[in-house]
Formats: C-alpha cells, sequence, structure tokens
DNA sequence: CTGAAAGCGCTTACAG
DNA sequence: CTGAAAGCGCTTACAG
C-alpha cells in the first residue's frame, strides 16, 4: 500500500493502493463520469493519502497536452507587463495551468527565434502579449509553424489574420476616445497624442480613437517622452500618452519646458495611483486582459469553440485631469 | 529522407535520414565526444535539415530533467519583481532553460501549495525570490520534500538552514551601510528605517546594514509607508526606505506632513531614475541577482558544486539625497 | 463500468 | 565508436 524508493506516487502505487487498474486511475482524473461512484471514492482517497499527482512530462508526451502555456512579452520590466503576467499567471492557475514566461526586449528577431522553439518546448499553446506589430513576414511564418505543430496560438494587442489564430479583441481605441471626450468636455480640445511605436497595433488602436490628436511618435521609453515634450507644438492643451513610463518622460519634459497640460495615461497599472500626481488613466485593465487571453488559450487548446469578448476602457481620474 | 505526417521531426526521423541508430543520434546531443567526426557531421546535418528539436517531455519522462526551472516571486506587479524576473528569465535563456513563473502574492500558504505541487510539474528545480521569510514547519517540509523528488532548490533572500539548499548571499546589510553612511558623512545621523515586515529576511538584513536607524513597520505597500511618515518623530532627519512603491507612500506622507527628508530606497529599480524627483537608490542589481540564481540552480541541477557569491550593493545618487 | 496492451520520444546501461 | 532493447509514466482505442 505504499510507495516505492524515494519518488513520487505512480499511477501505478495509485491503482494498487485502490486495487484498480491503472486505466480506472487515468480515467477517474480524466474522464470521472464513465466510473462508477464507489470506485471513484476508492481511487481518490488512494490519490490523496499518496498525495498522487500526475507526471506532466508523461502526460505530455502520450497525450499531448502538458498543462504549460507560453507568455511572450515586449518586456517584463515595464509595469503593465508586471500587471499582466500577475493577472495571466492568476487566470492559468485557476485552470491547472502552468506559465512559461519569455521577454521579447520589443525585438522582432527574437519574437522569431522563441516561436520557433516553441513547438518542441511542453507547451500547449502561446499568448504573444506585444504592443509590437506581428504582421512581417518571419513571424507570420514561423506562427503558422506553431499552428501546424499543434500548438494553440493567441494574440494579444493585433488582430492577425492568420486561420487558426485566435485574437483578443482588445479595444483600445475605447480607452482614447473615452479621455478624447472627457477632455473635451472640459475645453481641452487640442490633445497630443504621444506614441511609442506608430506603425504597432496598440499605437493605431489609440489613434483610431483619438482621430483629433497631434500625433507625436516617441518610442516606449522615459527619455523619448521627455524629449517630445520640451517642445511640444504651443497649441497643445492637454496629453493623452500611451504608457506611465512615457508619461513619467512628459511630465519631466513639461515641466523642463515650464509647462503644465492634463495628461491621461492609456495604460491601467496600479502604480499611476501611487504616484504623486497621482495619474489619471483611461485603459483596459490588465486583470481584464490577462484573465479573457488564458480564457482563449485554454479554450482553444481543448479544442473548444471560442468568441473573444470585446475588451473596452474604463476612465479613472486622479490628479493629473 | 522527409518526415511523416504534421508533426515535429523525432530522433527517428534524423536516425534515418543520417543512416544510424537512435542511441547515436541521441549521443551527438549529450555526449558529443563519444562520435566519431564524421558521423557527427552526418547526425548535424540531419537534425538541421529537419529542423530537429528533442521533444521537452520525452526528455524529462526519461532522463528526468525538463530544461525546465520555476521562479516564484513575491509579487510580479511589484516594479522590482519584474525587473528580477527579467534578470532571470535572461539568464536562464542563456542556459537552454525555461522559467515556469508563479506569483505568491506574499501569502505563505500559497508557498506551501506550490512547492508541493511542483515535483511533478516538469521543473528540474525551483528558485524562491520572496522577502518573506521561509522558516516555518509547512514551508521547511515542502522544501524538503521537492529536495526528496530531486527538485532542487535555491533561495534568493533567507539562508535556509536546510542541507540540499542552496541559498543566495545577499548582502542587503550592505544596501543600508552604504546609505546610512553617506547620509551621516552629509550630517544626517538620526534615520529612520521602513520596513515592510519586519521578521523577514530582507527586512533583518537591512536592519543589520544601519544599526543606529529607527525602525518602523509599515507593510510592503504604498498606503502604510504614507501613514507611518505622517506622524514620523521629529527627530528623524532622513529615510532609508525598503521598497519603491513604500518610498512613494513615504514621499506622499512626508508631503502630507509638511516635512521634506532625504530618502534613499533600498532597491534597484529602473523606475527610481524615472521619477521626478528621482529616487536614490542604494541596492543590489536585479540583473546580478537573477544571473547568479539562475548559476546557482543550474550547477546545483547538474550535481555540479558551487559557491555561491556575496552579492553586494551600489549606491546611485539621485535627486532625493 | 473496467482492464490489458500499445505506444508517445527519448536516454541509458549493456554488449559488441 | 556504435546499436538493440528496456523503460520512464502516462492515455487511448479496443475488447469485454
Amino acid at each position: 500500500m505504499t510507495r516505492s524508493g524515494g519518488g513520487a506516487a505512480t499511477i501505478l502505487d495509485v491503482a494498487r493502493a485502490a486495487g484498480v487498474s491503472r486505466t480506472t486511475v487515468s480515467r477517474v482524473l480524466n474522464d470521472p463520469h464513465h466510473v462508477s461512484p464507489d470506485t471513484l471514492k476508492r481511487v481518490r482517497d488512494a490519490a490523496d493519502a499518496l498525495q498522487y499527482s500526475p507526471s506532466g512530462a508523461a502526460r505530455g508526451l502520450r497525450g499531448g497536452r502538458t498543462g504549460l502555456v507560453a507568455l511572450l512579452v515586449g518586456d517584463i520590466a515595464q509595469p503593465f507587463h508586471g500587471a499582466l503576467a500577475k493577472a495571466v499567471v492568476a487566470a492559468a492557475e485557476n485552470r491547472g495551468l502552468g506559465v512559461v514566461l519569455h521577454d521579447l526586449g520589443h525585438r522582432t528577431d527574437r519574437l522569431e527565434s522563441i516561436l520557433r522553439k516553441l513547438p518542441r518546448q511542453q507547451v500547449d499553446g502561446v499568448v504573444i502579449a506585444t504592443a509590437d506589430s506581428l504582421a512581417n513576414g518571419p513571424v507570420v511564418a514561423a506562427v503558422e509553424d506553431c499552428l501546424r505543430h499543434g500548438t494553440a496560438v493567441v494574440t494579444g494587442v493585433e488582430q492577425l489574420d492568420v486561420p487558426g489564430v485566435v485574437s483578443l479583441r482588445s479595444g483600445h481605441d475605447t480607452g482614447a476616445r473615452l479621455a478624447a471626450e472627457a477632455l473635451a468636455a472640459e475645453g481641452f480640445d487640442r490633445p497630443a497624442l504621444l506614441l511609442g511605436d506608430r506603425t504597432g497595433p496598440f499605437a493605431r488602436q489609440l489613434a483610431a480613437g483619438a482621430p483629433a490628436a497631434d500625433v507625436l511618435e516617441t518610442g516606449y521609453d522615459f527619455d523619448g517622452a521627455a524629449r517630445a515634450t520640451r517642445d511640444l507644438p504651443a497649441h497643445v492643451d492637454s496629453l493623452l500618452v500611451a504608457t506611465l513610463p512615457m508619461a513619467l518622460g512628459a511630465s519631466a519634459g513639461l515641466a523642463d519646458a515650464g509647462r503644465e497640460l492634463p495628461v491621461v495615461v492609456c495604460e491601467d497599472v496600479p502604480l499611476a495611483a501611487q504616484l504623486r500626481p497621482a495619474f489619471t488613466t483611461s485603459a483596459i485593465t490588465p486583470e481584464s486582459t490577462g484573465e479573457e487571453m488564458i480564457r482563449l488559450l485554454d479554450a482553444t487548446v481543448r479544442g473548444e469553440p471560442v468568441t473573444p469578448t470585446r475588451l473596452t476602457a474604463r476612465l479613472v481620474r486622479r490628479d493629473t485631469f
């Protein structure tokens, strides 16, 4: 009734303890409806007593599914991506999935090489959660290769038009729109929109939501935004800024230029509320984004049909507007 | 010479293409010194041509090693942990390892339950990178269970006195000491030390480095630090603060109280330089911490002996002191 | 409702 | 230096 050597209990240990076959133990775990109630109980009791949990490696090898998903982020050191990773990990854990983290450093060549290696790296699927564009030949080819090898693909920002790929309906345009409308309602009708990379999908969605705004491309960092706001056109009366680090740069730049304008950040991160002045945000929450990503990926991996829900932003007013 | 169906190439496909046995292909990958030069080349060419990469699941099942390590952090949404995760992932990738991320939410019961499940979750080892204390019965028992099942354990902050566990020599005391000395050199000799949880190993190391300081326990967040600094004893002339979010809270609290004091943060995060005022930091870098964690874990997994290097802090002066 | 058997793709003694 | 064979722990038709 006890298990062998030093290793963890295997399905065979449980089967012996419960007086059934390995098949039945496996069925209790994967298809409990086709097992009689008392067998179910005996097996579960035995499994608990032995602290049994199935080997992911064996499951992966035989069944093709490992319970692991990959998360690809643009830069995990950025506040938003930390909050997103937290949400993704929590949602994955609720479904019994583990998350393998990869950091792209916003580089397309890394994205491609990581995708190329994924099919053999024990993951059932991948979430590509970068604000950078995916619509280039090598990346699309790598994505198709994942699909061909049975690795499910969910994209987080860009709607990738590749059959089999599921994309979030991330309405970042609603964030820019809500902010622009609120500003306009108080007389600020000449906003500038600070974008990291205007060709990326995040930037394009924001621009679509605030079509009246002056658009500035500053790079996704503090320095670029600081520079751009030092010599802002005089007619600009308010700022919509893509990310919090950029907003910090913009604040510094404005201060250098001796100006003070209303600022709204199109990214929802806990930090925004902890700064003084606290930043007003208008964005989709990382929690809803992470949960939706894992919902879509999990369903796709299981072969269930899914309809992406449109995610919309909320405006949270704080000190900067 | 081509591979079957839709799946990826297996070791057998490569063996056939190269005209050798699977044993030889495996040897080329794992023990190339015992293979003749021309066989080596033939096999490698075949592997490249077929884009072969070995199945992690099969490797894990048979060989016991999966090339995956788990990273347990206190709260991935905190800026420091994002920077740390980035460094860990980069160091792991350099060694061909993948990183499975877990978030503890600073809760001991979660730490225990995650550790309990690890041995079957396809990881070769685990890095426990939390500032919270590990020295309690259930956690130590769970750690011992990991070890017994062959999962290597590295702790990031606390020196855990369990045979087989490798611990970083994280000299957070040097951060507090450097800061206290620099403050004293400019006449600030009554600093207060703001700690999250004074029983945790991070807090204890800091306190050891600045023994002269008043110690305040505020919790690891903005609000607690803000509250504590609103009614700071009048004799306190400067602040050493454990984390950046706490420092933001402290700044807000000081502002509310109408005071302004030199502040040094004992945590090195990119964000510190991007705030206005920019925070002076005195801490170990996340880069060196992450690299050292993976160096120790990788060596331990391979059964090689390792000697932890003592990590020391650097002081970077910015606006707040 | 239950079980015997095959097989997923590797690695590792063992034999030559 | 190379290969035949066993086996890691599961799941899944298949048969009953």
